[in-house]
DNA sequence: GTAACGCTGTGAATAACATCACAACAGAGA
DNA sequence: TCTCTGTTGTGATGTTATTCACAGCGTTAC
């Protein structure tokens, strides 16, 4: 069912895809169909890779109607997640972006609950914030076990990302999402995806400047 | 100063190298001197791609003591900023991430400010967060040309985006940063860099995943 | 002075990713 | 039934990104 080799990416376009389809929904019947190239639309890519990404996990459309939407909601949804399996998220850092996360994506992705969230702040604990209950990382084994939790955010500051890391990794957690901007040292079985806003943002003011002096030059 | 071709990923890790130098100035001398596989060490990449990066801004070393991390960072900096330039940032949305992203920049990179927040929310208008000011969606025209703003993010929900995005190009702004999750439409000469968070901790979720079924495999 | 070391700079090789282009085909229309 | 249309599925091709591998060199040690 689950072949190893499959990038990283295609699995970030598959999880796109979903959610356009899935939003896409109410507006039409379940058994609509959708073309390639108007899912390609949608969400900003081309008709060929949309049709070799489905080609990757196997699900097969018709020439002339097109894919059948509620069949590849149910095959994306199979392919990413075994159906009823345990998808419980902790939280690390629970300062401002910590409670954006826990806001964002409690009222927004149902599926992957965070269930726990960590701080060093003992003011916070026990206190339940946005249905999430906040824990001392000192007790980072015993509720990520009690919880089956494979899944972990890391919003803390830089200084202290390594250390919430460890702990996670130790307590039995396998995948990460690291919004602190250093490169998390994890055992090779572990998976961390980064997201570093502040990359981004320089990364936007440098090609708007850019584009700024080629109008200038276009001038 | 500025060649055409040069790729997004690049940059990314040119940022990338400033903020990791600049973290190490206070443990050492300014005028230190740092090898590439160390450079590399410390952000998770090779010496190779690290010498590589600098080979492509032009940047020189010395064989038997590496590059010199004050130069280094000064050359970066000249290559992503020029000198003195304005770069000030506009926000939309003023939500819980709009919040957070203030928050979060505005005491990171006194480089970038973000000068002026914008939101649909009449409760929020001429408010001050975070030493930023609110303004109304209908005032972008006049706001961003009177900061001479460049590049916007966007922190709205996603059925909102298209509309802030069209007001933010129209009224200048040549860069953007984008946290909803829709493709943008914009002009060819406006650079997005897209940021999704809800896609992000999927893929962790299901390469987490891959690695517990591997686990059980190998045992 | 000179030999030995270990790093830089970089062409060449490779890998990862995306697009092209077209045969095969399902359905619509006559 | 037969043709025509426009899409799928996919090998071939192109493009971009990264790693390999090594010549050349600055420095140190003697």
């Amino acid at each position: 069912m689950l072949r190893i080799a499959i990038s990283d990416k295609v699995i970030g376009r598959l999880s796109l895809y979903r959610r356009i389809l899935e939003r896409r929904i109410p507006k039409s019947h379940m058994d609509d169909h959708i073309f390639s190239h108007e899912l390609a639309a949608l969400c900003g890519g081309t008709g060929a890779l949309v049709r070799r990404d489905l080609m990757t996990i196997g699900f097969s459309g018709n020439p002339k109607k097109g894919y059948r939407v509620k069949e590849l909601l149910n095959w994306i949804g199979n392919y990413l997640n075994a159906p009823e399996e345990e998808r419980n998220v902790a939280l690390a850092g629970v300062g401002n972006l910590g409670r954006a996360l826990l806001a964002h994506f409690t009222y927004r992705r149902p599926k992957l609950p965070i269930v726990a969230a960590f701080d060093t702040d003992a003011q916070l604990l026990n206190r339940v914030i946005q249905g999430c209950r906040c824990f001392s990382v000192q007790q980072m084994d015993q509720v990520v076990g009690q919880f089956n939790i494979r899944v972990g955010i890391i919003a803390v500051p830089a200084a202290a990302a390594q250390d919430v890391t460890d702990r996670m990794v130790n307590a039995g957690i396998t995948g990460l999402l690291n919004f602190a901007p250093v490169s998390l040292r994890v055992p090779a079985d572990v998976f961390v995806e980064n997201i570093d806003m502040t990359m981004s943002l320089e990364k936007v003011a440098f090609f708007a400047r850019l584009n700024v002096k080629e109008k200038e030059v276009a001038r």
